[in-house]
DNA sequence: ACAAACAAACCGACTGGTTGGTATGCAACC
DNA sequence: GGTTGCATACCAACCAGTCGGTTTGTTTGT
């Protein structure tokens, strides 16, 4: 039992910071706060963290062990179909978008935003999460293609980079028009530039 | 002359605070650090501003004035095809990206993730220039329809509003990977998107 | 034509509170 | 008995915002 202790404290921390950065921002969030969402004192902090920032950077590759098992256990994965697979992803993350806002946006994204410049570490492992969730769909995408006769015309990496990308610019609509509604109508444009992207005979192989 | 008189300090604090707040965030972003960049003090802030906050906010209405001339005059709007001319928007929203992030990134954008929850008028205020800055589009789509004999399977505002939240997640991922190219792929996405959809023939008006 | 009166633009030192980070101490547990 | 896990007290730097005073420009009275 060398790394299995006890990441409870540290991982308090940094669920704690995953609230408080949607709502706020990180810059904008401190690390007292942190502290006293997480209730746990400043010294606990700095003991399992050298700064703020190496926190906001470990915060998101536990993101990613957060919400990976979250996905990989939606129901969107039963169908035999691989194209009814990615359709029902992106039906998720329409339905998704409902409630309050803070409790559906992305946390990582949230980072990107503001610290892309200001910190290596956390621009690295923002997209470290975002890349693998990315990647996680890319089985998904070959195997449909291949059910649909798809050539080299839809790249499977580029389109699920693309839906990543229409996700969270989803959630910025969400944010400043301040309706989650704004946010699921443009995911459900995405759903249908898939549709008519496998449906399309100039995508075949033969083409 | 009443209030034509010398809106240059003014102006150049706000314009300071696009170049800072797109590198660094807001809440990053000092008042003391868009004075020094405006090259005025402290003082000449608080007289034109009762707060950073009514200086975001204020700004975010100034981006629009500076952006809304820009993209007024860019040539996509030369072709008589409608349909050309909101592909030729969306190329140029492809090309812009490459060189510095910082410069070719959304202002507005960068704000409404952070102060969405915590400034209600920063969120007003990116929200009207993004939404403005959809609704330039819609008259191009609108002819495009029309051109193309489209019915109502294609909503011009919802399109419109997804080529914003696209460029929106195309700087996300351009902010995140650290390569602007990455930006760009997201965007030409949503080029074959707007061919497809004007290409398919189940959207035709007598369908 | 000139100056007194006024207001808007601007300066920079100052303040009270907050920030990220440190130093020290202590209790539990291999 | 020393390492790990955490708490408290503390600090220098920095923050947004204030305030008394100066400069500049415009209006008005004579």
């Amino acid at each position: 039992m060398a790394r299995t202790a006890k990441p409870d404290t540290r991982n308090a921390l940094m669920e704690a910071a995953f609230g408080l950065v949607r709502r706020q921002g990180l810059a904008a969030t401190s690390v007292d706060e942190i502290c006293a969402a997480a209730g746990v004192s400043k010294g606990a902090f700095f003991h399992h963290f050298k700064s703020k920032d190496e926190l906001a950077a470990a915060a998101a590759y536990h993101w990613s062990a957060v919400t990976e098992p979250f996905f990989a256990g939606a129901p969107y994965h039963q169908p035999e179909d691989p194209l009814e697979r990615l359709l029902g992803y992106i039906d998720l993350r329409a339905e998704m978008m409902r409630g309050e806002i803070a409790e559906f946006t992305c946390f990582v994204g949230t980072m990107a935003q503001e610290a892309w410049a200001t910190s290596p570490a956390v621009r690295a492992g923002a997209w470290d999460s975002m890349s693998r969730h990315a990647e996680a769909l890319v089985p998904d995408i070959e195997a449909a293609k291949a059910s649909r006769g798809i050539g080299d015309e839809v790249d499977a990496q580029g389109l699920a980079r693309h839906t990543v990308a229409v996700v969270q610019g989803a959630f910025i609509l969400a944010k400043a028009s301040g309706d989650p509604a704004t946010g699921a109508e443009t995911v459900r444009h995405l759903r249908r530039f898939v549709e008519l992207l496998f449906a399309d005979p100039r995508n075949l192989k033969d083409a």
